[in-house]
RNA sequence: CGCGGGGUGGAGCAGUUGGCAGCUCGUCGGGCUCAUAACCCGGAGGUCGUAGGUUCAAGUCCUACCCCCGCAA
């Protein structure tokens, strides 16, 4: 029976740590995972996702602020853990943290590394317009994401795909390729690559300004964007000075001589915006402020818009 | 008590200073047509979020509550 420690907090983590639970020849000992945060609207507080799984299994769950010096990680090197197994647990982890258990401490990665190191792979992924990503398993070292690689395998993302699908997809991608490769791990057959420092990329957080949309970008720019950044927390727009969202898109091969940002055609059933280096952009679903998501059809039933009109203002 | 928008036929919206509840789409029936998602004619479908109040009269004004959404965290 070998005895770990898991770290995560979000959904993606839960597969991951629902198999290591079910697995009879691991003990989950204890639970890592972010503290309690007030979320939505009436800012309720709320535990993490890895959080209900493991206090549904009665597993012990640590939480601290900040790990580094914490009290919570010296119980974690009291209980001499043979592994330490992390997913997306979103803090820095301390070095000492990584070296002391007997088989080292593993990350499960959303990306091929070592492509999109950081906290937002799969929304990068998206982002440029990848057509392959993937995940990652290896050994964590003092820099994020940069250890030697254990273990990668490969999905396509298609068209339809957007960062939600791919979320689910990568999550159970990561959950049966660490459980093929734990016993190789035990057992010290697993392969430990160097990543290639020269390829190396990162995915930093997604920030605020990156959710409106720029239009003087291609339409298939801003299509990764929307895919990207879908179904949280969407990309936007202003029309009139007020928010609009944007969900659904498709990039049109047409050309257009209209300044970005400018509606180029507009009819029952369909909304053409001009877009950087005179590309064209249909717009499929959307949300003004305070309305909820819409198909574009029932949008232009009621709204108030012409041609020439200009989003972006 | 964080800020703000909104709840009106199945969908999306309008409803002026309170005075018969409308528009576009969909839906049903009929017509035109070789034909149609096009066009013409006609119909069905709404306790205007809930409760109470003011008034001769409330979708519209007042009060309380419920729900949805955007921002901020």
């Amino acid at each position: 029976m070998h005895k770990i420690v898991f770290m995560g907090t979000p959904y993606f983590s839960v597969p991951i740590l629902q198999a290591l639970i079910e697995d009879k020849s691991i003990e989950v000992a204890a639970v890592v995972t972010q503290p309690d945060r007030k979320v939505g609207r009436k800012q309720i507080l709320t535990p993490s996702p890895v959080k209900e799984l493991a206090m549904a299994h009665e597993i012990l769950v640590l939480q601290p602020e900040k790990l580094s010096g914490s009290a919570e990680m010296q119980q974690i090197l009291d209980m001499e853990p043979d592994l330490l197994i992390t997913a997306a647990y979103g803090q820095y982890v301390p070095t000492k943290l990584l070296k002391a258990p007997k088989y080292r401490a593993i990350n499960v990665h959303a990306s091929l590394l070592p492509k999109y190191r950081g906290a937002a792979p799969i929304h990068y992924a998206v982002l440029e317009g990848e057509d392959v990503t993937g995940i990652t398993i290896m050994y964590m070292e003092k820099v994020m994401d940069a250890g030697n690689i254990i273990a990668q395998r490969e999905i396509p993302i298609t068209a339809e795909d957007d960062t939600g699908t791919l979320f689910e997809k990568l999550s159970t991608l990561g959950r049966d390729l660490l459980m093929d490769t734990l016993p190789d791990i035990f057992s010290g057959e697993n392969a430990s690559i160097e990543q290639d420092e020269d390829k190396v990329s990162f995915s930093p957080m997604i920030t605020k300004e990156q959710e409106k949309i720029d239009w003087h970008k291609t339409a298939s720019e801003i299509s990764n964007l929307v895919r990207a950044l879908r179904p949280a927390p969407g990309a936007y727009t202003l029309i009139d000075g007020d928010r609009f969202k944007i969900w659904d898109t498709e990039v049109l091969d047409q050309e257009t001589s209209k300044k970005p940002g400018t509606i180029v055609k507009l009819n029952k059933e369909e909304l053409y915006v001009a877009c950087g280096d005179h590309t064209l952009l249909s717009l499929k679903e959307v949300q003004p402020a305070g309305k909820k998501r819409m198909n574009i059809e029932n949008y232009l039933t009621g709204a108030d818009l012409k041609v020439e009109d200009q989003f972006g203002e």
